[in-house]
DNA sequence: GACTGCATGTAACGCGTTACATGATTGT
DNA sequence: ACAATCATGTAACGCGTTACATGCAGTC
């Protein structure tokens, strides 16, 4: 699954511009599926080409052309069967997760200051997600919707929750490599 | 944070060939930051020529000649350095959430087959995870792949959880939509 | 006879990120 | 004055995935 079938889906709930799109992606998939311009624009272009969207340009003074795109009959129809298809790929890349599993490298400082930051990172983003809560009126109120935020969030906690309980684990033995490397560095002299 | 900086800190931990690095990343790494042979090889060509790791040629009889990795002084604080700056990314891409989005395309059988997969794979990530217990002799017993490991448990049980108990929330909506479409499809056809 | 494990790599391709480029309007 | 919002896009670059290519040894 790629930008270009996000972008399909995002038409099929109705008309948009690339940058109503975008906006979309971040109020929706942020958590999951993250885009910018820098990929929507030339997705948009492509799906135009395959005449699965068309666009309606609307000639605004002194600002660029809008382009509101819309979903044709046959882009409906492959964005549906792109849906039925996927293989449902879940996957995380993590460099936190990398930083603590290699944290005896890191010095007791360091090492704390890495798991406050994504403990703050998480916070954030809860309180972004509380933040909108009542913001959006009647949109994003789809079964759908409900399901992947409060999945988002429920992900959200369960690590916060994970890390304040056991970040221990890593701080005790923090620091231990360094120190034993550092003495012994001459391995790599000889 | 790449690739190349994975295999370096595989490499602080002892020497191995690419073969054995891809096996590391699979036992340690592949819930969180997963990668085959096309981009390990890559990787440790890379590597050899910056001289962040040297390179003692084993020849086999029968087999091609086994290229066992070394890390090198700066390769070892190039390591450090790259996790110490890293900037703590963690984020998820998930079809499968995008499929439960845009759950109201799909209809009541397609979707439960979707949720039933999901939780599928996660049962047997999780059933993956146990019968590695006891057999890690020794190996992986550091703080960080302790930590790392249980973070990745508590994802999977607390994603397992939460798809279980909020299901009803795509799989009321189902089929909704396709309906209200197909009634509809004369909107393209003018 | 087929599959798994050992052991190395290359090549094509697609995908996304980032930075760049432009420019008016509205709010602080 | 400065930042944010609206609005479009391009270009370079890096990165990773996938499939391909080779070949022996041991197990089922």
């Amino acid at each position: 699954m790629d930008v270009r079938t996000l972008c399909l889906g995002v038409l099929s709930e109705g008309d948009y511009t690339g940058y109503d799109i975008k906006k979309f992606f971040e109020s929706s998939f942020s958590s999951f599926f993250p885009a910018g311009y820098g990929s929507i624009y030339p997705a948009l272009a492509q799906l135009l080409e395959k005449q699965l969207v068309s666009c309606a340009s609307q000639t605004q003074s002194k600002l660029p052309d809008k382009k509101v795109y819309q979903i044709t009959a046959s882009g409906l129809d492959q964005f549906r069967q792109s849906l039925r298809e996927g293989k449902g790929t879940h996957r995380l890349r993590s460099e936190f997760l990398v930083q603590m599993f290699f944290s005896d490298h890191l010095d007791e400082h360091g090492l704390a200051a890495l798991i406050d930051s994504r403990l703050s990172d998480i916070n954030d983003e809860i309180a972004t997600m509380d933040g909108m809560i009542g913001h959006q009126q009647g949109a994003n109120t789809t079964g759908g919707a409900a399901f992947t935020r409060g999945f988002n969030r429920a992900m959200l906690e369960a690590g916060r929750n994970y890390i304040n309980s056991h970040r221990v684990l890593v701080e005790r033995q923090s620091d231990n490599k360094v120190t034993r490397f550092d003495s012994n560095v001459n391995r790599f002299a000889g």
